[in-house]
DNA sequence: CTGTATCGTGAACATCGTTCACAGTCAACG
DNA sequence: CGTTGACTGTGAACGATGTTCACGATACAG
């Protein structure tokens, strides 16, 4: 048997010898699986194939590994979503400038997590059904509050105020891409049928519909985020202002 | 053969003569499957037990049926759900009294949406993931639109507002109950256990997490709910005074 | 009365998550 | 050096899921 010290060259399993290095095919099998290969794999599949193409016997069959095998690292399936989940989120950069605006500040946050989010297609909804408490999913609401809570807001509206960005900015990396909508809206010849539906429509009952429709169902995700996101947050430092004029009135 | 037009105490199946009515198990059989009969029974199952416990098997035991009977009224389930989307957004009321302030309109939509959505627990993750048109959710979009277009916004002003609020209210439906998270953060025990573990965080690494993090996870849905709601119409009032103020900038 | 389209039936297929007894490997201990 | 015991992958199975298909039974039209 093949010592696992030894050179990787040499684990061809004594086929074909190629010139090209040998595709890591089966890399000393036994004793090799680990928790972090595990997630690490997991996290690959969600990003090729969306967060639904990860099932446990898949998963197995790319490790070259028989599915009870995984249950000797992972409790079950939500264990893995959870430690997949963490491990998405220590892919969100922290480290701000704390020179800058507060609101400059928590915009980028903001979208840096819909970036993260976005490139794993699903994992959204996931985080949207539990809240972690892995290490990186603290260090960014420690990320988000900082500047809230620098900006003085007290503490209760501190709070409101990063639940409502963080909900928001989960809420729409949860809307697409890929879900089904966005996909089905995509193409521009199912668009301009979906227009021409709008269009048709009775414009009695529905007037600001037909007015309306063809500026809501079009393909803007980045503007709809940044101007959300900028209304949000005028919507804050409009409480914020309030909240300061009315405690030390003078001028 | 019984007929169809038998009375309904006569279909015991020959079994037991019992005095109480027989419960209305099997109803004539028969012909009496329909399309709205399967999406109302799926509805109730949902408003029970929650989206996850619809299985096709089920539904169909439920209605006294074979599992491929129900694919004589239904496509597939992705089809079932897009039906039972529009049934519950159905249950959405759609009359405003339209002398109220357009805020006002919008926020009591915002509000019935949410009931609605949350007695329906799970429903908000399928709204999520597909963008309805059936003539319910037209109903629906129809009535914030029209508030907002009175208000004197701008079309594509109003097309954002629109995803705005629809998508916070959905998000916001979406984080439970009863998600994961909020059954476990409901019980008072594990909510103290999960403060005194935030306490407990090293207060250089998370200082604003250790300083607000009990403010944070609450079980205060529904003032997040409102509050959120309002520092996001906050802003679109902003957002519009300010293009009122330039775009005729007398006084 | 006869045909035909409709609709529920029964059985099967493929896939999924999960469990279990077993066997091979590795490290420690006597 | 040898035995023990924990660890970890294996193979097979269980139960549940969505979906399909040929088959009959029924109701309605001609």
């Amino acid at each position: 048997m093949i010592k696992p010290a030894e050179a990787p060259a040499a684990v061809g399993a004594g086929s074909h010898p190629l010139w090209f290095t040998p595709p890591v095919v089966d890399q000393d099998r036994r004793r090799t699986l680990t928790r972090e290969r595990v997630v690490a794999e997991a996290l690959t599949v969600i990003a090729a194939h969306g967060v639904e193409a990860l099932s446990m016997r898949a998963l197995a069959t790319r490790l070259g590994v028989v599915p009870a095998a995984l249950y000797r690292h992972v409790r079950n399936k939500e264990q893995l979503y959870d430690l997949v989940l963490d491990g998405v989120l220590a892919e969100v950069d922290d480290q701000l400038d704390h020179t800058l605006a507060w609101t400059e500040q928590v915009k980028i946050l903001a979208h840096r997590l819909r970036t993260v989010l976005e490139t794993h297609p699903g994992i959204a909804a996931l985080l949207k059904t539990r809240d972690p408490l892995g290490p990186h999913a603290l260090a960014l609401a420690e990320a988000f509050l900082a500047p809230l809570h620098a900006a003085g807001l007290p503490a209760r509206e501190t709070g409101l105020a990063f639940s409502l960005l963080y909900d928001y900015t989960l809420g729409f990396a949860l809307s697409g891409p890929s879900s089904i909508n966005e996909l089905r809206v995509r193409d521009a010849a199912t668009r301009s049928r979906l227009h021409a539906f709008l269009r048709s429509l009775p414009s009695d009952r529905f007037p600001a519909l037909v007015a309306l429709g063809e500026q809501i169902w079009v393909d803007n995700r980045d503007e709809r985020f940044t101007a959300g996101l900028d209304t949000l947050i005028d919507g804050l430092q409009a409480e914020r202002r309030r909240r300061q004029r009315s405690h030390q009135p003078k001028r």
